[in-house]
DNA sequence: GTGGTCTAGACCACA
DNA sequence: GTGGTCTAGACCACT
C-alpha cells in the first residue's frame, strides 16, 4: 500500500489517507477482499499518530469502502461496479473541469492544454508501468 | 471585483478570497495599480466579517501581490511579467498533472481525457465570453 | 521563552512577539526543532488575547521560521545556517549604520562613538551573563 | 531641505517627516530662524498628501521646535543649546544601545562591532562631506 | 491537549 | 473615507 503524506499541504492527514485509499480502491489497485495495512504498521511507516490512521479507517468503514473483521483487520469491501464507475467518472470530470477553467482563465489555447495533458499522461503512465514491472 | 465564496467547502473564507484575487491578478483581470474593493465594501457584499477580508488582504500583501497605501486603500502591486508567466505556467502544469494522474489511475484512455478536457474548455470559455459581453 | 511586551510603545503586540522570537531564533537561543510556548500559554502569560499570539505565530510560519504541526504545536523550523548568518550580518549592519549616521550627523567623534558602543556592549553583556547564571 | 520618505517602512509618513526635521534642527543643519519649505512645496516634492505635511508641521510647532509666523510660513525656533545637547546625547545613546544589544545577542565580539561602527562612520562621513562641497 | 477560523464590535491611525 | 489592531468568546479540526 503506497501512500504519500504531505505534511505541509494544509489538508488533514486523515483526509489524505482516506482520499488515497479510496482512489486505489476505485482504480482497482486495491481489490475487493484485500487486507489493508494494520493501523500500527501504516502509522509507523508514515510516521503519524496511530489515532490519525484509526480515524481514517473508521471513516472508510462508514463510507462502506472497507469492512472490519474483528480480531483480524480491515478489508476492502465489495463495491458495486456501476457505483464505482460513476464515482470514477465524477472524480475525473471534477479534476478535468478545474484544469479547463484554469486554462481558460490564463488564456492557454485549448490545443496547447490538450497537448500538455497528453504529455503528462504519457509521462506518468510510463513511470507507473515501469514500477509495476519491478 | 467578482468573488464567489463557498461557505460549505471547508476551505477557509480568507483563503478563498486570496486564491481568487491571486488568480485574477495572474490572469490580468486585475491589473497593476488597480485598487481593490475596500475591506468594508467587500465584507459587506460577501456578508462576512471585515476582519476576515482584512486577513486575506494582509496575506496578499505579504505575498507581494498587493500594496497597502495607508489611509487610501489596497492596490495591485507591480509583478514582474516573467514571474507572472512562471507562476501561471506552474499552476497550469500542477492542475493538468493532477488530471493526468487521475486519468491514468482510473484507466481512462488519453484521447478520451484530452477530448473531455477540450469539451469542458469550450463550455467554460463560451460561458465566460457571454458574461463579458453583458 | 522570555518575551517582554511594551504596551505603550505603539508597536503592535504581534509585531513585538515576532521580532523577539525571530531574534532568539537567529541568535540560537531558540534552537531548531524546539517547541514554542503554546498560543494559550503565551497569551495567558503576557496577558493578551490568544488571537494576537496566533497572528504572530502564523506570520512566523509564513516567514519560514516556524512550522506548525497540527494538533501538536509550533516548532522552530530548520533554517540554513548560511542564511541565518546572512540575516544576522544584515541586521547588525543595519543597526550599526543607523548609529554611525546619527553620530556623524550630531558630530560625535568616531573614537567617542566607538568607546560608547563598547561601554554599552560590556554593560549589556555582563547583565546577560548574570541572568544565564541564575 | 532634504527628506527621504520610505513608503514601505510601516512608519507613518508624518512621523518620518517630524523625525528627520527634528534631527536636522538638532544637528544644526537647519538653523534657528531658518524658514522651512512650505507645506505645498514639500508635499509636492515628496508626493504625499499636503494634510500629512501639515500635520507634521503642527506637531513640530507643539513640540516647540518650529514657530509659525502668520501669512509667512514656518520657521525653526530658538532652542536652548543645553537642551539640544541633551537631546542629541539621548538619541545617540539610544541607538548605540540598540546596536550593542544586537551585537551581544548575535555574539559579535566587541572589537569587531566597534571596528564595523568606525568603518561605517567614515564611509558616511566622507559621503556627507563630498555632498556639502557641491 | 494543540492551533485555526470566524464573529461582533470597539478604538486607533492615516490621508 | 481607508486599513490596523485588539478583545472576548464561540466553535471546529487535528493528534
Amino acid at each position: 500500500m503506497l501512500l504519500e503524506i504531505d505534511h505541509h499541504s494544509g489538508v488533514p492527514i486523515y483526509r489524505q489517507v482516506i482520499e488515497q485509499v479510496r482512489r486505489q480502491i476505485m482504480a482497482g489497485q486495491l481489490s475487493e477482499g484485500q487486507q489493508l495495512d494494520s493501523v500500527r504498521e501504516l502509522a509507523g511507516r508514515l510516521r503519524v499518530n496511530p489515532m490519525t490512521i484509526s480515524k481514517a479507517y473508521a471513516l472508510l468503514e462508514v463510507e462502506g469502502l472497507a469492512e472490519r473483521r474483528r480480531g483480524i483487520g480491515l478489508f476492502v469491501a465489495r463495491v458495486q461496479t456501476s457505483q464505482k464507475e460513476q464515482t470514477k467518472a465524477r472524480l475525473l470530470e471534477e479534476i478535468l473541469k478545474k484544469a479547463a477553467v484554469t486554462a481558460v482563465q490564463f488564456e492557454m489555447p485549448e490545443e496547447e492544454a490538450a497537448r500538455m495533458l497528453v504529455d503528462l499522461y504519457r509521462k506518468h503512465d510510463s513511470k507507473t508501468r515501469s514500477y509495476s514491472n519491478e
